[in-house]
DNA sequence: AAAAATAAGGCAATCGATTGCCTTATTTTT
DNA sequence: AAAAATAAGGCAATCGATTGCCTTATTTTT
């Protein structure tokens, strides 16, 4: 029990200066029923006696907190650690706090951290959902209160939340026209959870370029895991026993698209000529690799700011009641020597 | 104005059941005071109430607020989204909530960011300070608060603070004397604001190798900037400008030292042969690049465990009232080819 | 000069959960 | 069977900041 020198409250201003707490209240908000040299007095007081201003009692009467929360699969991956940098950025800017939780992938975890969101009384949610979350009854009673969430990346519908998103679909689409382009014929597709939007579409967009092109889908071309690099490195020892041997390679994501990459090149495969590749999300990586990933990219610190000002906006500017729409976000196709055979 | 349906609280449900808000309040802590049966009733409905916990008020009552707050310089950097990922898991773990924020490198925000902290009573505070910040005289009103503050990579002396780091010197000065025995004997060094413990003690370990073995310190082969990837570049211009051309770069950051190497090579230089490469964090990068990037490896996920473990613990067990030592945690030196030349 | 408007404050209830102390069964001990 | 202990609840004050409404100068308008 530290024995914390009682903390100074407008009360204790309010006798020092012989005047009420109501008035200190006001001078501290810079409300205009207090006189300019009153205020002056009662700031220099506050800040003299060390004054802290106490949110807690301050939201609860208010029945605000200030304060947004964020849930995310993963801190630190390279995209989600430049979403909420956006985020961060948008958030302290506008005066607002944020409190962030990781769902680890878990549905679970998701749900224990929506419950902690709603304890806290966030006043908005932003959210990218977790690898395995399979319903999102756990952000219905935020929609009830009329909380504002907006999904973001790993987006769902629900009501009429906002997302915010790329078109998973046609890059993912586009990027295998250009595989096809470059040649290619039996285009290895590696994705994860095909719950998750992000995975499904550029799935979708894979086969329809396929299909658009009048080439045969083969489901044992599809490698579902879990995205990490490790999956894939499993994933090149998969590649290496196909006969004959896949001519490019598509991969949800650069991480592992890269480990795959590097263990092929290690089996001696030459890239792009006998094995050409494609990643998804320009992780930084992907201009060191040799040789360097074509990929889709679309930035992540853009989305956190979109999102994080939507919110803002909406929390600023109630009136504005109709739900903001939904955004699509512009990617660009990186097309690197990973892909290139002529 | 959204018209929130009005919130359930305690006495909502103490009106219904014909019970004082006090047992139901004791109810949903678990307080052995409540017969079995009449918390079961009462949590059922709670829960059928829509009820959810009112942390505002709560933390108002009990005067302290479950949170620990997080300043750090940036959120996106590979090495800070790991300790950001480390610390969200133990905090979570505990029961406690996240409240973060980013200084993006200047003192001034992180000023206001800690008044933030202090406005909402988080429970401790762990920095890792900005760049730039001069004086920390903005969390002396934690400890007299008894808040504890737990640096972390970037740290510095303040009262009693644990600090979380590794041996920094140490590190550097072994670095260094690798590339000397390699074979280096003009060796750049490439760093970031001396103000930081993390670019100052790697500079004196640098410079201490150099002399250990008898080697001259020249001032001009030390380049300060912000260790960025853009830094990197422009560094690589000023190094092959230099007449004779250095043997040896130590970075203080991989990231850096990535985009030098890419740029020298660039420029044709061979890569250990006429420059050998060093830098610091073990980026992933670093096993991506050609050739792989000598290193100095710290896990930034376990110096967030250690750093919000030693935090929960001193907070669970206040009796262990003296403060908690600092740890120095392990590193690694990665040895690759960007330095091997036999 | 009287009436009206403005400026500057204060009163007191309120936001929900917590908890020390008290009361009233009910059970156990002697 | 009386005394003591235990179990289960309730009363009411409390944590600090906010704000609708009221009061009392003081200034402006007619």
């Amino acid at each position: 029990m530290a024995d914390n020198r009682k903390d100074i409250t407008i009360y204790d201003i309010a006798k020092k200066l012989h005047i009420s707490a109501a008035t200190v209240s006001r001078a501290l908000q810079d409300h205009p029923r207090v006189n300019k040299n009153t205020k002056k007095l009662i700031r220099k007081t506050a800040e003299e006696m060390g004054y802290h201003f106490n949110s807690f009692a301050s939201n609860l009467r208010k029945k605000k907190s200030k304060v947004i929360g964020v849930i995310v699969p993963r801190l630190n991956s390279n995209f989600m650690s430049d979403v909420i940098a956006g985020i961060e950025k948008v958030v302290n800017n506008a005066n607002y706090g944020l409190f962030i939780s990781q769902s680890l992938e878990t549905m679970q975890r998701e749900i224990t951290n929506a419950e902690a969101m709603l304890n806290n009384r966030v006043e908005g949610l932003l959210v990218s959902l977790a690898y395995n979350t399979t319903d999102v009854d756990h952000f219905k009673e935020f929609i009830r209160r009329k909380t504002p969430v907006i999904f973001f990346d790993r987006v769902t519908e629900l009501e009429n939340c906002p997302l915010i998103h790329i078109d998973n679909f046609k890059a993912a689409y586009e990027i295998t026209l250009h595989l096809i382009d470059q040649g290619c014929k039996r285009i290895v597709h590696i994705t994860g959870n095909l719950l998750r939007n992000v995975y499904a579409d550029r799935f979708a967009g894979y086969k329809k370029a396929l299909e658009d092109r009048g080439m045969p889908f083969d489901d044992s071309f599809v490698i579902v895991n879990d995205l990490s690099a490790a999956a894939g490195t499993a994933a090149a020892e998969q590649i290496l026993q196909m006969t004959p041997l896949p001519d490019g390679v598509f991969s949800s994501n650069d991480i592992c698209a890269i480990a795959c990459m590097l263990a092929v090149k290690q089996a001696g495969i030459k890239i792009p000529g006998q094995l050409a590749f494609a990643g998804f999300n320009n992780d930084p990586t992907c201009c060191v690799v040799e040789p360097n990933l074509t990929t889709v990219n679309y930035k992540g610190y853009e989305m956190g700011e979109v999102a994080a000002k939507m919110m803002i906006n909406y929390l600023i500017d109630k009136d504005d009641a109709q739900p903001a729409h939904s955004v699509i976000l512009r990617y660009e196709l990186l097309i690197r020597e990973s892909s290139l055979r002529k």
